[in-house]
DNA sequence: TTCCTCCGTCGAAGCGCTTCGACGTCACGC
DNA sequence: GCGTGACGTCGAAGCGCTTCGACGGAGGAA
């Protein structure tokens, strides 16, 4: 193994020159700088990350903690995952991955043993077991979602509560009067996971506030329950002409179902998810969305954490504004 | 920040008899041991990642590259790398997560930095460029997948060979003489990634065995592509009444084509998958399937790649025997 | 010219841990 | 009763790097 010491020796320096070099820290004259460029090019020399590490106090990892449990659709995750390492990699940066069933224990391991600077969590629930934890870890963290109250801490998550009213004042403005929202399975409310939530906040407060009838299903994301809860839906609300899904994996099943029951995507019912711009894009009826900005998502989060490693002070809560794509599956009342 | 020489202070014993207790590398009476764990307990102490990996030259941690591109199904990748994780902290390791996008080069910095003790990849091809260096890199790696040479490399896989043809078997032996597999997205095949093909070689190769017409057809994982494909199967191959889908999002829609253009599966029509079980499971008619037993595999990479860690000799090849389940979408031919 | 400052570099200390050799003690066998 | 291990523990060295203080020399100010 070729350490800092052989590099400087080629190069005729001190380590410590070696290490001003690379770091950057002390002004090193361009001539050195050329000749431990070389001799570190020549040798094929790599600083060893302990070492560093120990030395630094840095350890250039982050934690990323994923989710594992049901109800959650797995490709955003993976997709906020791979934007996370990808952003961290600009920055110099690696990431560990770390599975919510670790737990609070998990959490304390990586800070304190000083595997990772810092920690990103996904799937925040508004009472959140993790949150004392994170007020009193020396290291800082990003959480992807909201819980009840953010005090003390850095959050950032699309604005559901928005994007559910920015479906609702889409299919307003296209004249429909009794609208309704599929929603996320039932357990992802029962663990008062906020996003859901907040969906249907600004869903009803929306309808409420234009005077449309309206209706809130949480539902299963097997696509048997696209039929039972179509059917359920026509037969309680005959009215309907608009729906917000919010629930990727039903979103074709349930149009699929429409379609079966009569009905015509966007001829005599609406539609408009909260889902990616990729999956709303595949539906065979390209579906009018607020789009999951995923990958933005997880961007965001390693540049707000990458500040709180400079001691750069930044804003607890980080909403995204929700962005409208229309597409095929809307269209005006009685078109 | 506390000390293993503050746990040592505390326990009125040496630093180094406080890193035997932890470590077992040397006996320690139960006592010392006693007491040294109760000094750890009350002071929280937790021992310093990376100076543990520089004077032990071991950091404990596993790196995993995981596929980004076109063509894969994403939850697969997720249930693996969480069975990787959760593996791995069975043997006290963590895990660094890798973007295929990094390449060689990324699998070099974190070799060569001691940032990781071994590596997991998946994905791999056939000429995967990124062998050569598996082969010098002086940490210990598995693969997931197996490329055109194996030689002095260590790969798991299910037996994909074997899957395609325990597939055609279970159709022959239901009395079906006209098969067709739908296979994956032709980019896949194009970067030729093993497993694609050895799924279309198990399945021709049984089927001639058998005296089968069989047919193979790439297929893009969009559900539109679902009902050409099921219209231009029934166009070409009219006496068909037995598939393999080998290709997951596609399943359910594929599934749903047929039955619109008048065949009921499997009144008419026998489906066999090559899937994970969940899925099989899920789907309106659940579909005999072979399983892709993605948990299986990480956990089995994990234990892999411990043994060469503790230098023991593994075999290059892991072949995963597959394991047919029959669900509702298989039956006798004209039944 | 002298003094001070800033630049570029060096040497040494030290980050917190593991590990090696050494040493005292105790039990056992002859 | 004494040699001989094995056991249990200690001290010191060192893993490879960063960083702090120091220092010589050049350049500008006085």
């Amino acid at each position: 193994m070729v350490k800092i010491t052989d590099v400087a020796r080629q190069a005729g320096v001190s380590p410590s020159t070696v290490s001003y070099a690379l770091s950057g820290k002390r002004p090193i004259s361009d001539d050195t700088k050329r000749r431990v460029e070389e001799a570190i090019r020549e040798l094929g020399y790599r600083p060893h990350a302990g070492a560093r590490a120990l030395a630094s106090s840095k350890s250039n990892v982050l934690a990323l903690v994923v989710p594992l449990r049901a109800g959650i659709h797995i490709p955003v995750v993976m997709q906020f995952a791979v934007s996370v390492v990808t952003t961290a990699r600009r920055y110099d940066h690696d990431v560990l991955l770390l599975t919510q069933e670790e737990g609070e224990e998990g959490l304390r391991r990586v800070a304190d043993t000083a595997l990772v600077d810092a920690l990103i969590l996904m799937d925040v629930q508004l009472q959140d077991p993790r949150l004392p934890l994170l007020r009193v870890l020396e290291r800082p963290s990003v959480m992807i979602g909201f819980p009840a109250s953010s005090e003390g801490l850095t959050c950032i998550d699309l604005d559901f509560k928005a994007a559910g009213e920015v479906c609702v004042e889409h299919l307003a403005g296209l004249g429909h009067r009794a609208v309704a929202l599929v929603g996320s399975p039932p357990e992802v409310y029962v663990r008062q996971t906020a996003f859901a939530q907040r969906v249907v906040q600004g869903f009803t407060a929306a309808a409420d506030r234009h005077g449309l009838a309206s209706s809130v299903h949480p539902c299963e994301a097997a696509s048997g329950a696209a039929r039972k809860v179509a059917e359920r839906l026509l037969r309680e609300q005959p009215a309907l002409t608009g729906v917000v899904v919010h629930n990727e994996p039903l979103l074709e099943p349930l149009i699929d179902a429409f379609e079966q029951l009569g009905l015509r995507v966007p001829g005599d019912l609406s539609v408009t998810a909260i889902c990616p711009d990729e999956l709303a894009e595949s539906v065979r009826v390209p579906v009018t969305s607020v789009a999951l900005p995923s990958a933005d998502i997880g961007t965001r989060a390693v540049e707000l954490l990458m500040r709180k490693l400079d001691g750069t002070e930044v804003p607890e809560a980080t909403l995204l504004a929700p962005r409208l794509t229309e597409r095929a599956s809307t269209a005006p009342r009685n078109a």
